[in-house]
Order: structure tokens, then C-alpha cells, then sequence
DNA sequence: AATCTATATAGATATATATCGATATAAGGA
DNA sequence: TCCTTATATCGATATATATCTATATAGATT
């Protein structure tokens, strides 16, 4: 319960994986595009993009020998979602 | 810039964290009733408070033996908002 | 002052994480 | 078929993280 959530959280930890989900947003799809704007090396981008297909934040497919990422969209929802209802247990608490 | 949102995420990171904050949230303020409802012993729960505090996700105040604990609603927003500001990102990119 | 309660710190440890270089695999093009 | 490009995997490693037990500290109560 709390594990799923705190998942998600975890994807978002790191401030390469963060960088590396702004670019997706913003229209790269491509490993061999994102590589020359991170200061990491393949195997390393690799990993992290792994770690966001696994975590289902982000979606691949196949393209010829390359492979495009996209970042799930209600993944982020979830999350937002998530926060908002927090500030809502908030509120109830003010009613004790 | 992202090592700074990425360490509140990562705050969130860890589900006795995240059980935490949801517990601050509904009211509860003080470690000494906190400990009753996590499987971690008083020692780890002062240092998962101490993230918290550190991170500035949570504020404290002494009350005589015991210390207060507040999570900062601010912090949860700039998070609802840093979501909120990558999805305007996508919609960015479709005007591409 | 002695004791109780709440919290913090010290020291140890096991596991997880991010990273690399080297190498393997997969697909396309010459 | 050989080469190039894109990606994945292997093996190693350094650091970070979450956790514990034991102990110290801070404040309140008796």
C-alpha cells in the first residue's frame, strides 16, 4: 500500500532520472538523444530508464534498433492525486 | 535546481515515512505516539524525523520533554506544483 | 537528588543505489 | 556478410540508506 506510492516517489529521487524525465516530457523519445544531455555514461541512462519502464512511469516501444520512452501520464496523476489527498487528511484532522 | 525537488521525493521515498507523514498530517504531532503505530524501533523513528525536518517537509517545536512535529502543507504544494508544471511541459511539446 | 519520559547520538551492519568499463545483443545499412 | 548504431547486461565498486542495540541527554516529576 504505502510501498506502491513510495515507488513512485523513489523514481522521481534521483536528479538525473528527474532530468531524464523532463526531457521525455518535453519530446525526446530516444536513449541516443538523451545520452548528450546528461552527464552519465550509456549503461548508467541504461539503468535509469529501466528503472522507469519497471516502475511503469514510463512506456517503451520498439522503433527499428532504437527504443521510445514516454512518460505515462497517469502515473504523474496518481501521484498529484496522492499529494492532494494528504492535504485532505489534513483537513479532517482540523475537525478532531 | 532537480537535486532540490528530487530530495523531497525522495523523502517521500520510504513507506514508514510516508505512514509517518500521513500520521502527522492527521494529527498526531508527538514521536512518543508515533512509535505505537510503526514497525521501527525509537531510534529509527527519530532519524526518519530527522529527514523530515532536515528536508524542511516537516517543522518542529518543543513542548517541555517532547517535541512537536508539522508537516509543512507548503512543501507538499510545491511538489503538487512541480507535477503539475512537468505535464504542462507535454503539452508543450504536442504544439512541437 | 533520584527517577521517569522523550529524544538524540554512537557504532555497527546489511542492503540498496548509482555509477563505471567492458562486453554482448539486436537491428539496419553498406 | 561485415560494419555501424542503439541498447542491454555483466561484474565491480563506492556511497547511501534503513535498521538495530546500547547509551547519552534533556526536561519533568517526585
Amino acid at each position: 500500500m504505502y510501498d506502491k506510492i513510495a515507488d513512485y516517489f523513489k523514481v522521481l529521487s534521483d536528479p538525473n532520472r528527474l532530468k531524464i524525465v523532463e526531457l521525455l516530457l518535453k519530446g525526446e523519445t530516444c536513449g541516443c538523444t538523451l545520452i548528450d544531455k546528461l552527464p552519465i555514461t550509456q549503461p548508467t541512462l541504461s539503468y535509469h530508464l529501466s528503472l522507469l519502464a519497471n516502475s511503469g512511469l514510463a512506456k517503451t516501444k520498439r522503433d527499428g534498433n532504437k527504443i521510445e520512452h514516454f512518460i505515462n501520464r497517469e502515473k504523474l496523476d496518481e501521484m498529484i492525486n496522492y499529494l492532494q489527498d494528504l492535504k485532505t487528511m489534513e483537513a479532517e484532522a482540523c475537525n478532531l
